[in-house]
DNA sequence: TAAAATGTGCGAATTATTTCGCACATTTGG
DNA sequence: CCAAATGTGCGAAATAATTCGCACATTTTA
């Protein structure tokens, strides 16, 4: 009689808190949400300071038993899938990341993500961009309209 | 002799992963992030499911300890706040994010920006986006014809 | 000024996570 | 057909994280 209720979980703006993964978990996780699916073999090869892949694999049952991945046999392999679509799972992590780092602002997103050092844009997708920001213009005006 | 040397902890792109927070340390990292700084009884406070305060404490202490966060002293009580900046927890935050659940596309990650759907962006707010990225046309544009 | 409030510090018990190894099944190659 | 490869399943040991309570210090309050 341990388990804290779902109640419990949520925050003061009534979300509930994402399930929070242990480290080797979320770091398993990562792996299948970057690959889309992935064996369990993958997914250790994938770790770069993985324990043994026996490690992993039990890991991954785990997550299973927890519903946080599915998986289907391929042969007699298992690959794993996450459990939540991937739109689901990038919404929550990107709100999160947004209320946490950057106090909900989604133009200061934006700034970070244009800083990113790492990254040269091409000035083909800076257009892109801006055109789907030209667009959130219009559908935001023509609701403020009509 | 057990720790995982610094070498171990490298990606295949040769990034070296963020030192891995337990769930309960994750937590109350968020909040110093989201606070700037914050009391032990603010974190406590800030903390759906928290525990008693005396382990929001504990837990402080060893935060402190493995090098996440400092305090200073406002008359008796202590004032934590994360050790690293603000703007570099960020940068991490927002790669890690895009690599993850995007592809590493920015293009994504603004679209899904956009599409949260608990937003309502300011046209004013739209405006001010389009115009940084405007800007960063320019300077990449720039940087290709010099 | 004594008691209550409010702080920190930290040892030690409890829980959760992580790890491995071995048993067993199936497939593959000689 | 037998041995080696390659899979999964899972018990149980080893580690790590989490939790609490109590000792003690300093302020506040009646």
């Amino acid at each position: 009689m341990k388990k804290k209720s779902v109640e419990k979980n949520r925050n003061r703006r009534g979300r509930v808190e994402a399930d929070p993964l242990s480290r080797r978990e979320r770091q398993i996780m990562d792996v299948i949400v970057r690959f889309g699916e992935a064996s369990a073999k993958s997914v250790w090869e994938e770790i770069p300071d993985a324990p043994t892949y026996s490690t992993v694999r039990k890991l991954l049952s785990v997550l299973e038993e927890k519903g946080h991945v599915r998986h289907r046999e391929d042969g007699k392999a298992y690959i794993y899938s996450a459990a939540l679509s991937h739109a689901k799972m990038a919404t929550t992590a990107l709100r999160r990341l947004r209320d946490t780092f950057f106090g909900g602002s989604t133009e200061q997103v934006v700034t970070g993500l244009l800083n990113l050092s790492d990254t040269q844009l091409e000035s083909q997708e800076l257009s892109r961009i801006a055109k789907m920001i030209e667009e959130a213009r219009n559908q935001e005006d023509q609701n403020a309209t009509s």
